[in-house]
DNA sequence: CCAAAAGTGTTCTTTATACACCCATGT
DNA sequence: ACATGGGTGTATAAAGAACACTTTTGG
């Protein structure tokens, strides 16, 4: 990195924002959609609950940063991410100019079931509709990524990353449901997602449930991608 | 702003890029839609044409920062502005490592008519369709500009303000055939978004034109937010 | 046999699309 | 008189919304 000595040449005698990354990451409960908060261990806002995140390093890029941290304070990783907004008011951390790019993040909760914590810090899912105060001006970050995520299912197939591969038709619907927050029905959903002919149909069907076994459908991502390519809409 | 003892006090040992904003303007032209672009004085790309954008200072958002340069750069100002995206390569600036927020903005170009440029710079208004090599990363933050327009000019009233406050049809539906690149109905597009009853028709015609005068009309913002409120989706 | 979710079509309403002619104005 | 864009309606097709019963499985 010759820029370390450059930058000390251009530019040393401006004073510059700390640059952080936070993660609002959902997962997909049995009753609601949830968000992962961290336990905030020191000053400020020392036992309120934070999105994980932290400081971005010299030599990596933001999703880089957002990634790695979300790795180093959960364990989680692969996960779907996109940038969500960069947060940036003069006061939002009271100790210094600090200037954070958020990103938006979708896990299969099935693989995360044990509350993770990999540090001494506590992590838990909470529903969306129950979130304690939180640190900093994470409940507006919070706002934004819900914002977003309702916005955004509806238009792309972001929701099938909240999804186990093999799902059922009765849970995507349940999933489209918590996010958007009104009932579909039941027929017109399935005539309309299975129109589009973006999900295999599995010879496996599901097992040990008490009431009729439901075909398992895998998303068809190579025939998404070439849809996409030919102006085809994902909408539901 | 305590902020500046602070930051020494706990973080002055950790590098920060620098933080810098840029600002994609379009403006609509009569045959085209276009953006503004400043040719660089100076090196790193001295006489290659970019965005306009510059650093962030301590005590202000980067919104505000956006604003200010382009100010400074253009004289501008009150235009429609939203974030667009944080890029963050690590090389995208040779001299160092520099984090930038990018801005979109829509300004009516009738009220700028004259090229801009305050300082000694040039400014030029270039067609979306010929714009010349970009510094930096500025084609890549282009192109998501432009995609940001595209998509979302469909489905929030945001292209009202590319045109003057007061308006005609036939200028109405250009400004959505430059953006989107394809023809559209005029029955159809007349029958829709009059349908809505966001626009104001004005006592008032056009004047001076060698064929029929038209209409005049306003967008009644008003309307739009009671609609918006109450679950209206605006779609063209 | 009961509970619980899976699976399945039709009708009606709303919205989208395609399409052609006369009108007003300035030159 | 002609060139230019303004202004208007209808018919057809497609998509969305509303709606109820039978099937399968485990307990």
């Amino acid at each position: 990195m010759p820029g370390q000595y450059l930058a000390a040449m251009y530019t040393y005698q401006y004073p510059r924002p700390a640059l952080t990354v936070d993660c609002v990451i959902f997962g997909l409960g049995d009753e609601s959609l949830k968000v992962l908060l961290i336990q905030r261990a020191h000053d400020p806002f020392a036992g309120r609950w934070a999105f994980p995140g932290g400081f971005v390093d010299m030599d990596e890029p933001t999703e880089t940063a957002a990634r790695r941290e979300l790795w180093e304070e959960t364990g989680i990783e692969d996960m779907f991410m996109e940038q969500l907004y960069t947060f940036s008011a003069v006061d939002r951390d009271p100790r210094e100019r600090v200037v954070s790019v958020a990103y938006f993040a979708l896990v299969k909760l099935a693989n995360y079931k044990v509350t993770p914590g990999s540090d001494a810090q506590r992590a838990e899912w909470f529903p969306v509709s129950q979130l304690p105060p939180l640190a900093f001006d994470h409940d507006e970050i919070f706002k934004v990524a819900l914002a977003r995520l309702k916005g955004k299912v509806r238009y792309q197939p972001i929701g099938f990353e909240l999804l186990p591969e093999k799902f059922t038709l009765g849970q995507l619907q349940r999933m489209y449901e918590l996010i958007l927050g009104r009932e579909l029905d039941k027929r017109n959903f399935r005539k309309k997602i299975l129109g589009m002919g973006l999900l295999l149909p599995l010879p496996e069907r599901q097992k040990g449930v008490s009431h009729r076994a439901a075909t398992l459908y895998q998303f068809d991502r190579a025939k998404y991608k070439a849809l996409e390519a030919s102006g085809f809409m994902f909408e539901i």
